[in-house]
DNA sequence: TTTGGCGGAGAACGATCGTTCTCTCGCTCC
DNA sequence: GGAGCGAGAGAACGATCGTTCTCCGCCAAA
C-alpha cells in the first residue's frame, strides 16, 4: 500500500516534534498517535517498538540537518564565507520559537547512559558534522586543526542558545568563528 | 536531630550520582531509597517530592562545580593562566570514567520543556559560569567580547566530550581558547 | 447480497512510577 | 517494667506507561 509512506512521515514527523518539545519519556505512544492521526496497531506496524520509533526520529533528523546545512553552505561564495555559512546556519534555526538545542544532545543526556542505539546514532552525527566541517577547512586550505575547534564552538552555540535564550549567542560564535579563521591563515 | 543534615547528603549525592548516570525519570524513587539506604519515609521528609529532590542535586552540582572551577583557577599563575586553568579543569573531568556530559544540558534537554524550576536553575548556572569567566577576562586585562566565545568553546566541549569520547576534546577546546586569548590581546 | 478480511478506535494488561499508609520494632521517659 | 513515640520496611494506591487484543464497521470479490 502506498500511502505507508505518508503514515510513516506522518508519524515521524509528530514524533519528533513531541519529543523535541518535551522530551522522549515524557511523550506516551498514544500521544503521538492523537496528534499525528495514525492507530497505535498501525504504529507498531511501522515501528515495532517506541526505540525503533526514537531511531527514526533521529534518522529523520539527520537528514533535515545535513540537507539544511549543506543548502546553506552552498548559498556561501568563496570557500572561507562556506566555513562561517555554518554559523549563519546555526543563527536562523536559533531564531525558531521552537528551538529547544540540539536533539541529539537532548536525546543523548536523557537516553544515552541506557540505550546504546541511540548513543550510537548520536555519535554517528556528531562524528558526521565533524567532517562535514573538516571538509569545509580542507576545501579552504585551512590547517587541521581549525576543524574540531570551529565544530567545538558550533556545539557550544547550540547548547547556550537553548538554556540562555540569548539571541546574541550565534553572532558571538559567529565571531569567535572568525578570529579562529583569521589566526589560521596567518 | 543531627543526622538529618547526614541523610540529606546522602540522598543528594546518591540521587546525582543515578539521575546523572541515567537520566532522572529513568531512576525511580525506590532506586535512590535502595542505593542510598534512606528510607522512602524519611527521603519524603526531606524532600516533598521528586522535583524538589532535582532541584536539590542541581544545587549540590552547582556548588561541586563552582568550588572546583574555584579551586583550579586560583592553582593558577598568571591572569591569562587562570583563563585557561577553566580549560585544564574540563579536563580533568573529562577524564573520569564515569562522564556524562554536564548533568545541568542534560537534565535541560530532559526536563527543561516541562519544568520550568528546572530551566531557571540551569539557566542560573549558565549564566553564573558565564560571569564568572568574564570576571576572568577582566582581570586579565581582555575585551569584553572574549569571555562568551570562551564560554561557548567551553560548553560545546563538554556536549562534544560526552558524545564522541575523544580524549583530545579538551586539549582542542584549550588551543582554541588560546588562540583567541592571543588574538585578543594585541 | 453475502462473505471475508483489513484497519481503526480504544479497552485491556502487566509493569512501573510517585506518593502515601500500615505495621512493627526499638528506644526513651515515668 | 510499661506506655508512647519516631523511624524503617515495604505493601498499597492511583496514575500512566508500552504494548497487545478485541470488537466493529467498511469495502472488495463471488
Amino acid at each position: 500500500m502506498n500511502n505507508e509512506e505518508a503514515a510513516r512521515a506522518r508519524v515521524v514527523s509528530t514524533a519528533d516534534r513531541l519529543f523535541y518539545a518535551q522530551g522522549v519519556q515524557a511523550v506516551g505512544m498514544d500521544a503521538v498517535r492523537s496528534a499525528s492521526g495514525v492507530s497505535l496497531k498501525r504504529i507498531y506496524a511501522l515501528y515495532p517498538s517506541k526505540d525503533d520509533l526514537v531511531l527514526a526520529v533521529l534518522r529523520h533528523r539527520t537528514e533535515q540537518w545535513n540537507t539544511g546545512l549543506a543548502k546553506a553552505v552552498a548559498a556561501a561564495g568563496t570557500p572561507r564565507d562556506k566555513m562561517l555559512a555554518v554559523f549563519d546556519f546555526l543563527a536562523e534555526w536559533f531564531r525558531e520559537d521552537d528551538f529547544r538545542g540540539c536533539a541529539f544532545i537532548n536525546f543523548f543526556g536523557e537516553l544515552g547512559g541506557g540505550n546504546s542505539k541511540v548513543a550510537a546514532a548520536v555519535r554517528e552525527q556528531k562524528t558526521s558534522f565533524q567532517r562535514h566541517v573538516a571538509g569545509l577547512v580542507r576545501d579552504a586550505g585551512g590547517p587541521g586543526h581549525l576543524a574540531p575547534q570551529l565544530a567545538l564552538l558550533a556545539e557550544g552555540a547550540q547548547t547556550t542558545a537553548a538554556i540562555t535564550r540569548d539571541p546574541g549567542t550565534a553572532a558571538q560564535a559567529r565571531a569567535a568563528a572568525e578570529t579562529l579563521i583569521r589566526c589560521a591563515f596567518e
